[in-house]
DNA sequence: TGTCCTAACTTAGGGCTCTAAGATATTGCC
DNA sequence: GGCAATATCTTAGAGCCCTAAGTTAGGACA
C-alpha cells in the first residue's frame, strides 16, 4: 500500500484514481468519457487548435487525437474544418453545445477536485505550481 | 499549453510524459513495459501478495491484474502458486531473476526521476508527501 | 514544371484498461 | 450433508494509447 520512495508509482495511482472518479461522474451526468472530455476542454483553450497542437498539449500522440476527433466529430460538440491558413491541417473548434458542456462539467469537476485537495490538507496552489514546474521540466510547453 | 487552473489536466500530462519516458527506458534496457514493471515492483513490496492486493495497491481492477499476471507468468520473473492459507487465491512472488531486475531497473528509474525533480527546483520530499496525502484522501490505503 | 523536403494527418496492429458477467473456493448456518 | 453468502479470480467485449508505416498538402529550388 505504500511505495517507499517511489514518486512515479505514487503519481500513477493518484492519477488513476482521479481519472476513474472523473470518468464515473462524466459518464453518469453527461454520457462522456474523461478522455474525450479532456480533449473538449483543450479545444476550448487553444487559440489555433489543430490536431497536432492538441496532441502536444495533452501529451498524447497524433494517432490518438486523430481517432478521438473522428469519434467526437459526430457528436455535435465540435467542428472540424480545413485550416483557412492552408496546409494539411484541420481546424478544430467547439460548437455552442460543446462550449456549454465544457463550462458546466468543467467547473463541476474542478470544484470537486479543489475541494478534495483542500480537505486533505495539501496546499492547492503550491501543489499545482509544483506539478506545472515538473511538467515544464519534462519538455511540456 | 497551460491549463488555467486545472490540476487534473496538469497531473494527467505529467504522468503521461513520465510513463512514456519510463517506458522507453525499460523497453530499451530490459525489454519490458512500464506497466508490467510496476506490477513487479509491487509484488516485491507486498507481504502477502495476492492478485486482489495488487489491484488495490496499483489502483487498477482485478481483470487487469489477472491478465498481467497471466502474461508475466511465462517470463520467469515471478511465480504463481495457490495460496497456502486456502481460499480461491493465488500467491504471487518474485523469482531471483525478478528481484534482481526490480532492484537494478528500479533504482535506475527512481534515480533519474529524483534527479529530474530536483533539477527542476521542486522540493522532492514535499511533493512526494503531498502526492501521498492526496492518494490517501482518495481512498488509497 | 518537376523533384525533394517537411509537417500534419490516417491506417494497421498490438498492449493495457475498464465494466459486466461467469467460474471457483471457503465460511456459516440449517 | 446440503445450500446460500462472500471473496477471489477469469472471460468477453469495447475504449484509448502506443509505435511504425503510409498519405496528403505546401514550400524550396533547379
Amino acid at each position: 500500500m505504500n511505495h517507499p520512495n517511489n514518486l512515479g508509482l505514487e503519481l500513477h495511482t493518484l492519477v488513476s484514481r482521479l481519472e476513474r472518479a472523473g470518468d464515473r461522474i462524466l459518464r453518469a451526468d453527461h454520457g462522456m468519457s474523461y478522455r474525450r472530455f479532456m480533449v473538449l476542454v483543450m479545444v476550448g483553450e487553444l487559440k489555433a487548435c489543430t490536431q497536432r497542437a492538441l496532441a502536444d498539449s495533452l501529451a498524447v500522440t497524433e494517432p490518438s487525437i486523430s481517432r478521438m476527433i473522428a469519434a467526437l466529430a459526430g457528436t455535435g460538440l465540435l467542428t472540424v474544418t480545413p485550416d483557412p491558413a492552408g496546409g494539411n491541417r484541420r481546424r478544430i473548434a467547439l460548437t455552442d453545445a460543446g462550449r456549454e458542456l465544457v463550462e458546466r462539467a468543467g467547473t463541476e469537476l474542478i470544484g470537486r477536485l479543489t475541494e478534495l485537495v483542500e480537505s486533505s490538507g495539501v496546499p492547492f496552489d503550491t501543489y499545482l505550481a509544483h506539478t506545472r514546474r515538473l511538467n515544464a521540466a519534462l519538455g511540456g510547453g
